[in-house]
DNA sequence: GTGTTGTATGTTATAGTATATCACGGTCAA
DNA sequence: TTGACCGTGATATACTATAACATACAACAC
């Protein structure tokens, strides 16, 4: 599940570049940061902490929450993973690494969340917070319903 | 905490106001349904379920988690509160009841969280969700950051 | 070299959020 | 009166996330 739609490139570019991200923000992509986010790449779509967790291995048996939490919270505050907040769970960023606020269109149906650039809407929503006298730090906009395949199967 | 901002209407008003929109939908506003909303309102902004639950009293010791989650979950199917995906809270409609998608403001400082029309930004979302030929259900948005009082006394 | 600082990780425990499941009682219509 | 539906009670458990403290190691100043 979640293996479709195989991103254009290659592992091998994505991880250059995803160091590149890090290193240009004085950051290091460690191995179990890597790790994660392979495993992030790897789902193609939302992945649970603790099913990320799960994949992780390591030799002395399993690893514990707080290391797959602190990598995402990394991940997540370099732009290289987006945190999907209704449905408690994380996906890689389909360009590499944004600042941009995105969008996430997630299907009830198959589970796959769509990643799209907030354009617009955004916008609109600095113009309410401003009226508000609201200073926004951080957006969250996600929207469930039925994807075109799902919507086509049914 | 989050007492402030009192609601013009009265209490019984919305009380009624509340009943009348769940005979609308073929439904009971039952005393349980009715407790939790009134917390709701009394809490006056975002309120975590397990919080409600310690409130809820009742006479042969405490409440059971599902009996609130159940209250909530028809609370928000009715349109009579919303659920805040990026807290894990709930509220009460600002509105007394709503179908329209509503965006929440919410300070990070003083954890209060208004709630506003989402206007133009939905629309925005309905095009870029028919450009990719997604069917939105649901939309969540909202964004943290400061509101103008916390903003002035920093 | 020694100490110091900062960052990343390991480890244990626990806090916090949410639901599955089965049982019980009431209402209402067939 | 029986059966379907709804709301609730009750128990247990699943799932999500963080606190707190310990360890390791590199970089740098002295």
């Amino acid at each position: 599940m979640h293996s479709h739609h195989a991103h254009p490139e290659d592992r091998a570019e994505r991880l250059v570049e995803a160091q590149r991200v890090c290193a240009g923000a004085g950051e290091t992509l460690t191995p179990i940061r890597q790790k994660v986010l392979e495993l992030l790449w790897a789902e193609g779509g939302p992945a649970k902490a603790y099913d990320l967790l799960a994949k992780m291995g390591g030799e002395s048996g399993a690893a514990k929450p707080p290391t797959v939490y602190r990598a995402l919270d990394f991940l997540v505050r370099l732009g290289l993973a987006h945190r999907i907040e209704s449905l408690n769970a994380f996906a890689a960023c389909g360009v590499g690494a944004c600042a941009r606020t995105t969008i996430f269109l997630i299907c009830d149906s198959c589970g796959d969340a769509q990643e799209i650039d907030a354009g617009h809407a955004v916008v609109d929503l600095d113009h309410a917070a401003a009226a508000a006298r609201f200073q926004i730090r951080r957006t969250v906009i996600e929207a469930s319903g039925l994807c075109a395949q799902c919507q086509a199967a049914a």
